[in-house]
DNA sequence: TCTGGGGTCCTAGGACCC
DNA sequence: TCTGGGGTCCTAGGACCC
């Protein structure tokens, strides 16, 4: 059977997903900025036009924020996650099969449907707009790679004007690839971007007649895939349902420098509990922690450390990961230096189902499941920081700046928008 | 002054084994 | 001058993605 692939993408996702609660924005130029209002993570086709790049730092905009040139949002994730698992249920209700490959792209399986694609397209971008508030393009073709360029054409392409493009005859395809840069294509970043352009292989379709064994030899077997696949042919399938994780990171840029080892302390407590809350989510056991705290990268005199604690046995007890953080930092804190970012990594995950401790393993502590669950379900139903440790601080001096950020229009109560009838 | 966070996969090279 | 040849496993780092 051959198949068909499609990628549903959301147009300027977080911008959108701002856009649904505060009308206001629509049509302006707006951004949204990453944690810590510290850069520009996603921009409305105006701001686009504006000539503002992506991963701009806050401050190269500020000015034209003050004076409201360009509206700036912090960054919102649960709002964007709430309105993500919304689209994501419109789609199972259209196809049979799919892949939440983003938080703002989903690849669906189209092979087998005997119907007018392109309408059936249409109709799908239509409901999600209905029923959710975003627009999304679509890109329809015969691998995931070739899905994923034709919905680039369809931002592309102006005469495009319904967002859907579906390309399965080879000659149309082809046409595509004639204009289509080589930095365009999925899985080709700009390093191997400049590689191919001193093989002479700048557009797509040259990629895709090049030797593929070559390709393997000179670059790698990705790049190889990938020219298979701009070729029709399938390397890279669906995958149904997450992959369960193999690793889980919290790690984050300090609002402001923070030089005490008590501030790292406090840094590194609240990250692995977080990480932990992941932990649980997955349903897995860690026996692996890595620490690392570093200045930022742009200090003069740089320093930078990270370790592994090796847990004793396998856990998912905020406790434990608190502790083992604690004994890392310790060995990698050097007084004096300006902090600007730390993280915690968890690895080496077994199902927590199943798991049976060996004979001379350190036993959990007692009663330690009943305390995660009910911490974790305070937090979800009353908000995240309900409950915490002693070694997370409420308020921190190094915590988050967010200045201009959006209500928990979905995810909060006491947020909910209020609508004036009459 | 101010520059994101969280992932995956692949590969080269070292350690170790027989 | 020449200096086994496979294997396996692990890790660090590169490259990519959104």
């Amino acid at each position: 059977m051959i198949k068909v692939f499609g990628l549903v993408d959301c147009h300027t996702c977080y911008v959108s997903c701002e856009r649904i609660f505060n009308p206001k924005l629509v049509g302006k130029p707006v951004v949204v900025l990453s944690n810590n209002d510290g850069a520009v993570v996603a921009r409305s086709d105006e701001v686009k036009a504006m000539g503002v790049k992506m991963g701009t730092p806050y401050f190269e905009i500020k000015d034209q924020v003050k004076s409201g040139k360009i509206i700036a949002c912090s960054s919102n994730y649960a709002l964007y996650q709430d309105i993500s698992n919304r689209i994501t249920k419109v789609i199972s209700e259209f196809v049979p099969a799919y892949e939440v490959y983003s938080i703002d792209e989903s690849f669906i399986d189209l092979t087998g449907i005997n119907e007018d694609l392109e309408k059936l397209c249409k109709e799908l971008k239509h409901q999600i707009y209905r029923q959710v508030g975003m627009p999304v393009g679509v890109g329809v073709g015969r691998t995931k790679t070739l899905a994923k360029l034709n919905n680039w054409a369809s931002k592309k392409w102006k005469a495009k004007t319904g967002s859907v493009v579906v390309l399965l005859d080879a000659e149309r395809q082809e046409k595509l690839l004639k204009f289509a840069d080589v930095g365009e294509i999925w899985g080709i970043g700009s390093r191997t971007n400049k590689r191919l352009e001193l093989l002479g292989i700048t557009k797509a379709n040259q990629l895709a007649q090049y030797d593929s064994k070559m390709l393997r030899k000179m670059f790698n077997v990705n790049v190889e895939r990938t020219a298979r696949e701009l070729n029709g042919q399938v390397c890279f399938d669906l995958s149904e349902g997450p992959e369960p994780k193999q690793n889980i990171a919290s790690t984050r840029m300090f609002g402001k420098r923070a030089y005490e080892l008590l501030e790292l302390r406090q840094a590194v407590a609240t990250y692995a509990a977080r990480a932990a809350v992941k932990l649980r989510k997955e349903k897995m056991l860690t026996s692996c922690l890595q620490i690392f705290i570093q200045t930022s990268r742009f200090d003069d005199r740089p320093y930078s450390n990270g370790t592994i604690v090796g847990l004793e046995s396998p856990t998912d007890d905020t406790r434990e990961l608190i502790a083992a953080a604690q004994a890392g930092l310790t060995r990698i804190f050097r007084p004096g230096f300006p902090y600007a970012k730390a993280g915690i990594m968890l690895s080496q995950f077994e199902p927590k189902s199943g798991y049976i401790p060996d004979l001379f393993a350190k036993p959990a502590r007692r009663n330690a499941d009943n305390l995660m669950s009910l911490i974790d379900l305070v937090n979800k139903t009353q908000g995240r920081g309900t409950l915490r440790f002693a070694a997370e601080p409420e308020a921190a001096s190094w915590g988050m700046k967010r200045e201009f950020l959006s209500p928990a229009y979905t995810t909060k109560w006491s947020e909910l928008l209020k609508v004036k009838v009459g």
